[in-house]
DNA sequence: TCACATTTGTACGTATGTATC
DNA sequence: AGATACATACGTACAAATGTG
């Protein structure tokens, strides 16, 4: 998995949209096939430096694109259709 | 932290520079030292009794004077110099 | 069966930024 | 000056399910 971007904390897109763009466009850019398995919320935590809350906030902006699924105690994956 | 002064409404001075200048008088006589973190907006409004745009036209007083940064998320700091 | 680490779910408290009335 | 609301973010803690050994 590539390393995310450096965040912004000043940037006209909040930190949790920014990370979303990003896995946004690795999922599109084919780089994350549907199926395949995102990195956990402690890694983002990890390789962002953001708090989990702001990561979950970003998982759901994917989910509620219909981009993601998240599956409970597994992880969240890249929708298939 | 000690109590902020009573504010007086019929003053010269406006509540919000009142609080700035007793803030400013905690900083300069080093009782407030560089790098040490200022009441919160929530404090400052609970022993004040002002309210929270009022508080924050102080801060934005004493950031315009360089003598505070403030930190989204986290608070305001006597700056270092 | 058991113990352990991992991962997501949930909740609470605190803080600043912005906007509206 | 004030009141209220919502957005955004950090930290902590605990619960519950899963996977691994």
């Amino acid at each position: 998995m590539d390393e995310p971007p450096e965040i912004d904390y000043r940037g006209p897109l909040p930190p949790y949209q920014q990370v979303a763009a990003w896995l946004r466009g690795l999922i599109e850019s084919g780089e994350l096939r549907p199926g395949q398995v995102l990195p956990s919320e402690k890694e983002l935590m990890d390789s962002t430096g953001l708090a989990r809350v702001t990561i979950r906030k970003t998982m759901k902006m994917l989910r509620d694109e219909g981009l993601v699924e998240t599956v409970p105690q597994r992880g969240s994956y890249v929708t298939r259709r």
